[in-house]
Parts: structure tokens; sequence; C-alpha cells
DNA sequence: CGAACCGGGTTCTGCCATCAGA
DNA sequence: TCTGATGGCAGAACCCGGTTCG
């Protein structure tokens, strides 16, 4: 009962404080009110928001150096509430090592993190500080995604999304780089992220699988940003690679867990037409049905290249007298951009390199190793 | 010993649509 | 009816080096 009582006094007084506030504003509004209904239409007056922006808050803002025009055209409702936390915010985040021009940057982008109290940011902040070791990793991810850390209010989601991870035999590290890399994972519902995995599950138990849970875990480790895709898009491009794959149950289970875990990434139509190009592309160059289907299993991630590079890649490659089949044996020279591709054929070239009774393997090398051997070879041609 | 195999590291937000509840 | 919360989307490679093999 006294509970009850002490809430309710609270309310009131939150009310009071409400009201006294907007009654200071409202002489000015008032006018601007009168004047634009002088001034405008009828249909135009009615299309004034119900609520006008909270000068004082606005003066605020731009003291803080925050794009108020930004915040206009992103969250214009944050600017016409009555009861911010501006100041708190800017205490906590510059409490954690925030500049003023990064905190700028963060309300400009997300205005509705002014809303959020300090008892609030301070737990959310605690449970982000379970999985990130420092305050400077958190400030850098808020400074690069305002949006995931504030966009969810629910801080008993967040605990119960980091308790479901863990459940799911993710170590901290994985944890952590989930966090680093892909932060929006954290503020899913719990539910969204459940029925990742139990998609994840399901298809493993469907092909046959017969761990389906170190499936799920797997696939999360290997492609942390698999959570932040929808049931569908993954469900789909599943489909579509078994199918213009024609792939069986155990060839489709190894490659969702192994190379070709990232390409699920990919939004379907993507997938599916750089799948149609590519097939047509490496039919005109001469390959069999069966050598394509080969290099789509050995290196999935030829579909992640964008038609246009990947031919360019190829042809550079042809011009530098490689051929097609021993690209079919090593795709992985593929992995590297055009532009080291094209520097190292130049080099090899001046040297007299020849790829028929080498093969092409030095392509793929780290640049390390690669000068290595550039040195190694010079030395014996100037023998 | 060098070459080949192989897996892993990094990377990924900002906007719009929808829906439920105030 | 407005707004906050949430879901979903487009975008689209490159590189390194430990370990094993011959």
């Amino acid at each position: 009962m006294a509970a009850v009582t002490g809430v309710r006094v609270l309310l009131s007084l939150s009310r009071s404080l409400m009201m006294q506030r907007s009654f200071r504003l409202i002489p000015l509004k008032l006018a601007s009110t009168c004047l634009s209904t002088r001034l405008c239409s009828i249909s135009s007056v009615s299309k004034q928001p119900a609520n006008p922006e909270n000068d004082s808050l606005l003066d605020n803002l731009i003291l803080m150096g925050v794009d108020v025009k930004m915040v206009r055209q992103r969250q214009p409702g944050v600017l016409r509430k009555a009861l911010t936390n501006e100041k708190g915010l800017t205490q906590f985040l510059q409490g954690k090592g925030a500049s003023p021009k990064v905190i700028a940057s963060i309300v400009s982008r997300y205005p509705r993190a002014i809303t959020r109290s300090i008892e609030h940011l301070e737990q959310r902040w605690k449970l982000w500080r379970n999985v990130l070791a420092t305050d400077a990793e958190i400030v850098s991810i808020l400074d690069r995604s305002p949006e995931s850390f504030f966009r969810s209010s629910d801080n008993e989601n967040l605990e119960k999304n980091i308790a479901f991870l863990i459940s799911l035999g993710l170590n901290s590290k994985d944890l952590h780089r989930l966090l680093t890399n892909a932060p929006r994972t954290f503020s899913n519902s719990v539910e969204l992220n459940k029925q990742m995995v139990e998609l994840l599950e399901d298809v493993c138990a469907d092909l046959g699988g017969k761990d389906p849970e170190n499936f799920a875990k797997t696939v999360i480790s290997r492609n942390l940003y698999i959570l932040i895709r929808s049931t569908k898009r993954v469900r789909t491009n599943i489909d579509n690679l078994r199918t213009s794959l024609n792939l069986n149950n155990s060839e489709l289970l190894a490659l969702l867990q192994g190379n070709g875990v990232e390409i699920l990434n990919l939004s379907n139509e993507y997938l599916k037409n750089n799948f149609n190009t590519l097939q047509q592309k490496l039919a005109l160059l001469g390959c069999h049905e069966d050598e394509i289907k080969k290099l789509f299993i050995s290196y999935p991630r030829i579909l992640y290249i964008r038609t246009k590079t990947l031919n360019t890649k190829l042809d550079c490659l042809l011009k530098g007298g490689i051929t097609m089949k021993q690209i079919l044996e090593k795709p992985k020279v593929l992995d590297y951009s055009t532009q080291n591709i094209t520097g190292r054929l130049e080099e090899l070239q001046r040297l007299g390199y020849d790829f028929k009774t080498n093969g092409i393997n030095i392509l793929d090398s780290s640049r390390k190793r690669f000068a290595a051997k550039i040195e190694k070879l010079t030395a014996l041609s100037d023998d």
C-alpha cells in the first residue's frame, strides 16, 4: 500500500514538473501558432504537429553541438518531449571517456538516446561490460553504431540474450567478437535470436545432422552476422543453394558449416543473380557442369564477389597467362584483390616465371611470403 | 627445408516499415 | 493518433600464417 502511494506521489510530482516546464513555453508557442493560423491555409494548419518542439531542449542540444536538423529528420518526436535527459547522458558518457564531439554525434544519429534514464544507462553499460573488457571498447562501438546500444529500452531482454547465447555453448571470446562486430544481435528480442537458432537446428536435423546444437553454435561463431539476418533470408539462401548446386544432404551440411557459411548473409536476389551470371560466364569459358559444381563447393566465397569485380579478376588472370583449369584447381587466388594480382603478375612476368611448370600457388600467399619468394627468384636470375 | 594446405582474422550501419500500446 | 520498439533490408573481399607434407 505504501509503495503504491509512493508511486502516486512520484507520478504527480513528475507531472507537476512537466506542467511547470510547459507553462514556461506556452506564451511563445501561442504567439507562433496564432501567427501561422493567420498566415496559413486551414489544411496546412491541420498538418501541424500536435505538440510543439521543446525550446529549452533545443537550446541544450545546440549547446552540445548536436545536429538538430539531423535529429528532426530522424526522430522528430524526441524534440517534442517535455522530459529528456540530455544532461545526464552527457555526464554519463563523459564519465566513460567519450569526447563531447562523440557524444554530439551519437545524439545526432540516435536522438532517442537522450530519453534514457541514468539508472537504465548504468545497468545497460554494466551488462555490456560483462562481455567487453573496457569502457573504451563500448565507447568506440557507440560511436560507430549508437543505435545498437540505445534502440531498445529493455535491459532484461539484453540480459536474457547474453544468457541465451552462453547457453548455446558460445564462449566469452565468441561473445566478445559478436558484440564488437554485430552489436545489433544483442538488441534483438531474445525470441528473434531463438528463432534463428531453431531454424539452424532444424536445417541440421532435416539434413540428417547428428548434433544440431553444435551445428548452430558453429554457424554463429563462424558467421557473426547470421543473427542479424532474417530467418527468411537464411532459409531462402539455403534452399536456393541446395537446388541450384544440386547438393545432397551431407554435401549441403558440410558446406553450410564450412566455407559456405558466409554467403548466407547475402541478399536472396544477389546470391541468385551472382550464381546465374557466374555459371553462364564459366560455361562460356569452357567449364563443364561438374567442374562448376566442384568450384562452388570448394570455394563458395566466389558467390560473394560482385560480378563486375569477378569478371575483371578472371580476365586479368587469363591475360596473365593463367589457364581456366588452373583457376578451377586453385580458386583461392580469387581471394586476392585485382590490384594485388595484377602487381604480382607483372613482377613474375619480369622474372620470366613459368606458371605452366610452377603452378599458380605463388599468387595465393601472404605479402611477406611473396616478397621472400621474389627475392629468391631475383637472386637466382642474377647468377 | 620450401611448398602446399587450410582455417581463421578483420569486417557491418543507417535507414525504413510495421505494430502495439499509450 | 502518435510514438517507441522492433524487424528487416541493401551493400558485397582481402589477407595472414600455423601446420603438415614431400
